[in-house]
DNA sequence: CAAGATTGCGTAATTGTATAACGTGTGCGA
DNA sequence: TCGCACACGTTATACAATTACGCAATCTTG
C-alpha cells in the first residue's frame, strides 16, 4: 500500500467524525456547521474542526471551496490528481459537482509556464444553476 | 456612451475613495485594510467599504479574489468580458496578474454546456511563485 | 530505558471577514 | 408634493479562522 494513500481507517477520531459529517452531507458544509453537528460527539471549539479539516484536505479526502468558505468530501472517482480540480456549484440547490478535465489542466499549465509562473495550486469554481434545478 | 460603462467620474465619494486605494496599491487589499487606509477620510465602519466594493465589483472595476478574501483593481486591458478571468497570485510578493484566455474560456463553457450547467460566474485563481520571485 | 521530538487533543481568547437592522438625507419623476 | 430609489452613517452581530497555552500519547534514537 502506498503510504500517501489515506483510508478512513487511518483517521483519528476527530478526523473520522468530521469526515463522516461531510460524507453524509449532500452538499458542502462550513466549519461551523460541522461544529454544530458534532457537539453531541464532544466537539466544543472551532479549532477541533479546523485541525481535522486541515488534515483531511492534506490527505486529499476533502476539498475546500474558496468561494463558499466551505468544505466537501471528495467524490472524484480517481483521487490521484488533486492538483487541478474544477467545481460546478449550483446556487439554487447547493450541490457541487467535481470534475477534472485534461484539456483544461493542460491549458492552465501552459499559461503558467508561458508566464514563467511556478504553479502550486489552482482554484476553479463555476457558479450557476445545475441541470436539475433548471428543469424544476 | 454606454450606460453600462462606469468611468471614475460616475463614482460616489466613497466608491471613489475605495477605488483610489485599490488603484494605488500594487497588490490586493482586504476590506479591512482599505478601511484602515481611509480612516483619515472619514471612514469608520466596514460596511462603508463593503458597500463601495459591491458596486465597484458590479461595475467591473474591481475583482474579488476568493482565495484571499481580498480585492484588486481591474487592470485588464479591455474590461469587456469579466465573465471568465484568471488570476495568477504570487505567494511570495503578493502580486496578482490578471489574464484572459480564449481557449480556457471556451473549454470551461464547453464543460458547463456538456453538463447542462447554466454558468453564471467563474473563479480561476492560480497560486504559485511569479517569475520575478523565482529569479530572486 | 530515558530524553527528546512529534503529533493529536482541549480550552480560551483573539483576530479577521462580512452582514443585519436601523434611521437619515438627497434627488428625481409621477 | 408625494413617494420612491439610492447612497450614507452607526451600532451590533454573525460567521470564519488563528494564536497561545498546556497536557497526554506515541515514536525514536542513543
Amino acid at each position: 500500500m502506498n503510504e500517501h494513500v489515506h483510508a478512513t481507517s487511518d483517521l483519528t477520531k476527530n478526523q473520522a467524525l468530521v469526515m463522516g459529517a461531510l460524507s453524509q452531507s449532500d452538499g458542502p458544509l462550513s466549519a461551523y456547521t460541522i461544529l454544530d453537528q458534532l457537539r453531541d460527539h464532544g466537539f466544543r471549539a472551532p479549532l477541533q474542526v479546523y485541525r481535522a479539516l486541515d488534515k483531511l484536505v492534506e490527505f486529499g479526502l476533502v476539498h475546500r471551496l474558496e468561494s463558499l468558505n466551505a468544505f466537501v468530501a471528495c467524490r472524484h472517482p480517481s483521487c490521484d490528481d488533486h492538483a487541478t480540480m474544477a467545481f460546478m456549484i449550483c446556487e439554487k440547490c447547493g450541490q457541487v459537482k467535481e470534475i477534472t478535465d485534461n484539456a483544461l489542466t493542460r491549458r492552465l499549465k501552459h499559461l503558467a509556464t508561458e508566464a514563467r509562473f511556478a504553479l502550486k495550486k489552482t482554484t476553479i469554481e463555476l457558479r450557476g444553476i445545475c441541470s436539475d434545478c433548471q428543469a424544476a
